[in-house]
RNA sequence: GGGCCGUUAGCUCAACUGGUAGAGCAGGAGACUCUUAAUCUCAAGGUUGAAGGUUCGAGUCCUUCACGGCCCA
């Protein structure tokens, strides 16, 4: 890429008079002797702790409690020698009430010309204004970082959504809503690791760099690592090395983390997404659906204090127990199919008013058959039980049904949130799935699996009947918080440059 | 990959069938000691996403491209 090719960087952009004013104010304060960046503000309390302390003050009453509080500047109403200040920290907004007479004319006049997005540190004692407004009444104030661009607009905020993506911080200044969605987000992340620590499963790390990727049907991305002078594979699933954690012993592992698949973006796809992955020795994948309720409903009562939340005005509850179909039910309710009569491609595609593709083989024509026409349709928190052994590698035949292995995938309000099976544990039987797999990647399928061979090494030493899942992080915090797509569920989702 | 829509001041938005690009907030100067989208006065702020084209004249019409949104594959 040439210079030419490259994009203008966000400090080469031609200044506007609104930054160069800004720099004149930080130049004036430093002739004037004040540090613009000092080190740190001590003994700050919260806001939503003030706040807390005086509820209920009556209108006008005045308190001898003094704070020192810090945030960003977010509104400025002046009056002569007096002014209101709206303090945002991020536990809440407090007001603060400068007087000249109370501060001096030289401090009093250098607070009311900072700029509004300016973090500053207060003192002063709790009132409560004629208005009924908890407000502090400065004596003192500390400027904390001098903010040198204009934030978003104070009432409208930032509503962009191209500007809120690509600059989250600002979305996160401006956006109290945005803010509460990513609080939510890490309760959910904790909540899902106190259940499952909970129930005796230890978390494990394994590798993010990988010799060769597995676990899933995607496409991985490739890096390289310089020393070893070889080509290393991002992951695309934990799977592979959690059952080794299996075969070793541990019984319940989990690992919490990011994924990698090389497909393209969309509201329910970014390129790195997060993970849950569980395996539980000695468990099938009933057993497996029965966690996944239960934790679940754990993560909804934690984080929002109930199992039901409404969606496009629905209402839907994640206590258990989830309605249970086998696919060939679901699909059958949704299209008349009968994929016990093998269907064929036609007709599946058919049902899709499509042409069947030469690259897509039976099982990836029943997936498309799911995720077009059932699972919009699956509001309710359903487990879809029982595939194609086409689709699922890694699943053990079904128990009593032909040509299907036990696995379920878990859909709410039209996402899927989780897969999960009762995993193979024959190593003969896995051989020739990678084999089977490594036909599909000849056909031109380049989301097919590669052969592991490392992995059947470590099934031959012998693995116990296992039940595994996988959940999708970003998919169940979007489900939780009602955002309407996957990108407002993740701080910095995947943008074109 | 295809279709439709969008991109105008730092932010939020106007600008009719083509006819001198406007407002609110923010920023500047000033007034104001209980306001809270404070209020009032004055002045300033623009390569209308980029590049071409049509036209006497383009934010507006046409083409291509970039980025984003929605729908479809």
């Amino acid at each position: 890429m040439s210079d030419a090719d490259q994009p203008q960087s966000e400090s080469e952009r031609p200044e506007s008079h609104l930054v160069a004013e800004r720099r004149r104010k930080l130049e004036r304060l430093r002739e004037a002797g004040v540090e613009p960046f000092p080190h740190q503000f001590e003994g700050r309390a919260e806001v939503a702790d003030v706040t807390a302390a005086h509820q209920g003050l009556a209108a006008g009453s005045e308190t001898e409690d003094r704070y020192r509080v810090a945030g960003r500047i977010a509104a400025r109403r002046g009056h002569g020698k007096a002014a209101f200040i709206d303090l945002v920290d991020r536990s809440g907004r407090l007001q603060l009430h400068a007087r000249e007479d109370l501060l001096g004319e030289e401090s009093f006049e250098r607070l009311v010309g900072l700029d509004l997005g300016d973090i500053v540190g207060a003192e002063g004692v709790a009132f409560a204004t004629k208005r009924g407004e908890l407000s502090l009444r400065l004596d003192g104030w500390t400027l904390l970082a001098k903010s040198l661009r204009p934030p978003p607009d104070k009432y409208h905020g930032l509503e962009d959504v191209e500007l809120r993506q690509r600059h989250r911080e600002l979305d996160l200044i401006a956006n109290p809503e945005t803010r509460d969605l990513f609080r939510i987000r890490a309760a959910v992340i904790s909540a899902v690791r106190e259940w499952l620590d909970q129930h005796g499963f230890l978390e494990v790390e394994t590798p993010v760099l990988q010799p060769l990727y597995g676990g899933a049907l995607a496409r991985p991305f490739i890096t390289h690592h310089n020393a070893l002078d070889r080509d290393l594979y991002l992951r695309i699933a934990t799977e592979l090395y959690l059952k080794r954690c299996i075969v070793g012993g541990l019984e319940r592992v989990y690992e919490l983390g990011k994924d990698f698949r090389n497909e393209g973006v969309s509201f329910k796809h970014n390129p790195e997404f997060t993970m849950v992955e569980w395996y539980e020795a000695y468990a099938d994948y009933r057993d497996a659906a029965e966690r996944v309720e239960q934790l679940v409903s754990h993560v909804a009562e934690r984080v929002l204090g109930t199992t039901k939340i409404t969606r496009d005005g629905v209402e839907i509850d994640l206590a258990p127990p989830w309605r249970r179909v086998t696919l060939s039910d679901a699909i059958r309710e949704r299209t008349g199919l009968v994929l016990a009569d093998r269907p064929s491609r036609e007709e599946l595609a058919g049902a899709m008013g499509t042409e069947a593709d030469a690259a897509e083989g039976w099982g990836k024509l029943v997936d498309g058959v799911l995720s077009k026409l059932v699972e919009p349709e699956l509001v309710q928190p359903t487990f879809v039980l029982d595939y194609p052994v086409e689709l699922s590698p890694f699943a053990k035949r079904h128990r009593s049904a032909d040509g299907l292995v036990e696995r379920f995938e878990a859909f709410v309000a039209g996402v899927e949130i989780g897969n999960a099976f009762t995993e193979l544990n024959d190593p003969d039987e896995q051989r020739r799935r990678f084999e089977q797999q490594a036909e599909e990647l000849r056909r031109g399928d380049e989301e097919a699996q590669p052969f592991d061979e490392a992995f059947l090494v470590a099934l031959e030493y012998g693995m116990p009947p296992t039940g595994g899942v996988g959940l999708g992080i970003d998919r169940l915090v979007m489900v939780l918080t009602g955002a309407p797509n996957l990108r407002e569920a993740v701080l910095f989702p995947a943008m074109r440059s």
